[in-house]
DNA sequence: TATTGTTATACTCTATAACTATA
DNA sequence: TATAGTTATAGAGTATAACAATA
């Protein structure tokens, strides 16, 4: 067995190491969704209707970059666990509201975010996360309108 | 309509921000790579036989974090495309090599990658998108280590 | 004409379980 | 017992196309 690592052809590539990050990431806040019965996607839904009470669903979709197709069984599925609300706003837009059981476990959603954070991220200091935090959301922002 | 943009909940975390610049390269990558017939999990695994010439196929797998179960599928349509070679090394393993296709392939998905990193990340310098790449994968392999 | 929401469908990657054969 | 490879299958997220209803 050769004692030396072979040269990795992947280490300066910064695509092939947010993957891998992003992917570990996502698994253990998948892991600690699971007894909220969330998905990382659900978890989003229901955190930016939250945030943004009365948005419509195909809003919600542009601000995450989910597709209306995608949305639709997505809110359909927090829709019949009772976590939120529709009402009609213009015959074909409703606007979207979370019950309280669904600002409930929106709440706790984000303190489980928050969580996943700290699990991830235990030596950054608040002040560089923040600041990286920054720098990859105008990256995608670029690459999201460059298309 | 309201000309605020509202608070963003998910502006502080990493991990989303993370996985939506990684989407956002990802994507970039994917259709970069389409005139060369490759998905992205197919090109990852013809760079890293052309860097280890004889290497197996679970070490592929190990080394990029695909499930053994993954690889079969993966390695069996490059195989069938005349782009690699198997060669048993002890009765349950064998030796993975590149032909001359899959070579030359590979120095083309490379290129492509390298591509797709200057087009990603235009503004980031050579410095430090190698020491970020650094960070990211020491950060990835922390965590991996944890599970 | 453009937008909202929906359905159907397919693709990519990942995950587990179960099996055979070999070490 | 542990490892290598395989098969089958399921899940999660994403993608396109097409449709009805509304603006």
């Amino acid at each position: 067995m050769a004692a030396d690592p072979p040269s990795d052809p992947f280490a300066p590539l910064l695509g092939y190491q947010l993957r891998r990050l992003s992917l570990a990431v996502m698994a253990d806040l998948a892991e600690g969704l699971q007894p909220l019965r969330l998905r990382p996607a659900e978890a989003t839904v229901l955190l930016r209707i939250a945030a943004n009470p009365g948005i419509t669903q195909s809003e919600v979709g542009r601000l995450l970059a989910i597709k209306r197709a995608n949305m639709a069984p997505l809110i359909a599925g927090l829709e019949a666990r009772g976590l939120l609300c529709r009402a009609p706003v213009d015959g074909r837009s409703q606007a979207l509201t979370l019950t309280d059981a669904g600002a409930a476990l929106a709440r706790d959603a984000y303190a489980e975010m928050e969580a996943n954070e700290a699990r991830c991220f235990p030596t950054l200091p608040a002040e560089g996360r923040l600041r990286l935090a920054e720098q990859l959301r105008g990256a995608w922002s670029r690459l999201d309108r460059a298309e």
